[in-house]
DNA sequence: ATTGTCGAAAGTTTCGAAAATCTGGTTTAC
DNA sequence: GTAAACCAGATTTTCGAAACTTTCGACAAT
C-alpha cells in the first residue's frame, strides 16, 4: 500500500515552489481589454458605478471609448469576480452590496488572511521585510483619507493600504490562498470605500502594530492583530455608514427614478 | 462607542438570509454563451483538452461551432476561474497541472470544505437531508468508474460524484464559503479524472461513511472523515499517476511533435 | 557553423453592424 | 374594469471581417 503521504498536513505542500496554476492575477496583462477591465474594476471598487447600477453598453461604450465586444469580455471577467452580476438577456449590473455579505466576506476574510499570514511568517526573507517596511513607511505617511479629501486621494490610500496588505502575505506558499485572499480584499474594499466616505471615528495605528507583530515573527499576535483589525473595521461600517444595516445600502444615490 | 457587533464570530453572520453578493454560479445561466463555456469547463475537467493544450480560435470554432467573440468571453471566464490562461498576444492554453498544484489545492479545500460542512451541518433541514440520501444513492448505484469505461459512464460518475458532494454542504449560510469550495472542488475534478483513468486502487466507501456522520449530525467525525477523503485521494494520484510527481504530468499524449 | 534580417503565414484582437430579445405603454377583447 | 395582446423603441447578443501581432523558415552575412 502507499504510504507516500502522511494524514498529517501534506509534508511538501509548502516545500515544493513548482509551476502554480491558481489563476492568473490578471491585472499585469497589458492589453486593451485589460485596461478597460482594471479601469472599469476601479470605479466599481470606488463606488464610482455604484452598487445595483445597470450597466449599459452604450453608456460604458462612451466612457471607456471602447467596442462592445471588448466590454463584454471585461464585464465577464467581473462577473466571475463577484463584482458584477448578468442574466441571460437582460445585460449586466454592479453587484449589490449589504450588511449580510460583509459580514459573510469579512469572516470568510479572518478565516483566510490569517491561514495566509502565518504561512507567510513561517517563509518571511529579507525582501519580505523590506517591502513590508517600505510599503507600511507609503501608506503611513498620507494617513487616513477624511470624509472630504478629494477622490484622487482616496484612491491613492486605497493602492497603497491593498499593497501594505499584500506585502505581509507575500511570501505565503500556497497560491490559491493568496489568490482567495486577493480576491476578497477587494470586495471588502467596496465596503470600506463607504466607511472611508461616512466616518471620522478615531482609530489606533493598526497598521503599525500589525507590522511590528510580523517583522517580531511573533505569529499568533500578529494573527490576532490582524483579526482585530478586520473585525473592527466592520464595526465601523456597522455604526457610521447609514443604510447599511437596513436592506441594501443605497448610500449615494436613489437607483431609480420615475418620470412624472 | 459603537459596540454593536462582538468581538467574537460575527453575530448574525449566519442568521440573515439576505440578498447575497458572491460570485454567480454561471451554470444555471441559458445564453448561448454559457452553453459553450458548460462545454468547454467539461472539456477541461475531464481533459479531453489536455493540460498544456493550446487553445486556437480556428480549432474551437469548429468544435462548439460558434463565433470568436463568444468563445472569447468564455475563455476569459476559463481564466477566472483558473481553468485556463492567456498571455496578452499570444492566446488562451488550458492551465498546467503539477503536484504542487494539486498539493496546493487539496489542502486548501481540507480547510475549507471542513468549515463548510460543519457549517451546513449546523443549518441542516430535512430537504438538506433527503438531497443528500437522494444523490448518495444515485452514486452508488454507479459505483467508481474503472479504466475502461466508456468516457460516457466516467462523465455522468463525476455528476453525480459533484451532485453528492454539493448535497452535503449546501445548507451552509456563507454564500463565500460555498463559491470557492465549488471552484477548488472543480479544479480538484481534473487530478481525479487522471486517477480514475489510471487506478485500479480499491477504497473503503468512503461516501457511505461520510453521509452517515452527516445524518447523525456529527460534525467531528463527518470533517475528519471528510478530510481524510480529500488526503486519500491525493495519495493515490501520487501513487498511481505516472508523470505527476516528476515535472508536469503529460499523461496523455505529447504535447509536441516535430517533423522529420 | 552561427547569427541576424526579412517576409510570408498563422493566429489573435478589436470593431461595428445585423439579428434577437426585452421593456413599457397603448390598444383591444372579454 | 381587468387582463391579455400588440407594437415601437431601446438594449443586448451574436457574428464575421479588417487590423494588428507573433511565429517560423529561408536566405544572407559574419
Amino acid at each position: 500500500m502507499a504510504k507516500v503521504l502522511p494524514a498529517a498536513p501534506f509534508e511538501g505542500a509548502n516545500e515544493n515552489l513548482a509551476a502554480t496554476t491558481a489563476p492568473q492575477d490578471v491585472s499585469r496583462e497589458d492589453a486593451a481589454t485589460f485596461d478597460v477591465l482594471r479601469k472599469m474594476r476601479e470605479d466599481i471598487l470606488c463606488c464610482v458605478l455604484k452598487p445595483d447600477q445597470k450597466l449599459k453598453f452604450g453608456e460604458l461604450r462612451q466612457r471607456y471609448d471602447t467596442s462592445v465586444g471588448t466590454l463584454r469580455e471585461a464585464l465577464s471577467h467581473l462577473v466571475s469576480e463577484g463584482l458584477a452580476r448578468t442574466e441571460s438577456g437582460r445585460g449586466f449590473q454592479v453587484s449589490p452590496i449589504s450588511l449580510a455579505d460583509f459580514l459573510d466576506l469579512s469572516e470568510l476574510r479572518v478565516y483566510l488572511e490569517t491561514k495566509t499570514l502565518a504561512d507567510a511568517i513561517r517563509h518571511g526573507t529579507d525582501a519580505w521585510e523590506a517591502e513590508i517596511v517600505s510599503s507600511y513607511f507609503l501608506l503611513s505617511k498620507l494617513g487616513a483619507p477624511k470624509q472630504d479629501d478629494p477622490l484622487s486621494v482616496k484612491q491613492e490610500w486605497g493602492k497603497r493600504h491593498k499593497r501594505y496588505h499584500d506585502a505581509l502575505v507575500a511570501t505565503c506558499r500556497s497560491p490559491w490562498s493568496l489568490h482567495y485572499r486577493s480576491e476578497l480584499f477587494d470586495q471588502a474594499r467596496r465596503y470600506h470605500w463607504l466607511t472611508m466616505i461616512h466616518s471620522r471615528l478615531h482609530r489606533r495605528n493598526e497598521h503599525l502594530e500589525i507590522r511590528d507583530a510580523v517583522l517580531a515573527r511573533d505569529s499568533d499576535l500578529a494573527c490576532s492583530l490582524l483579526e482585530q483589525h478586520i473585525r473592527t473595521t466592520v464595526e465601523q461600517a456597522v455604526a457610521d455608514v447609514p443604510g447599511l444595516i437596513r436592506g441594501n445600502a443605497r448610500v449615494l444615490k436613489p437607483g431609480k427614478r420615475r418620470k412624472s
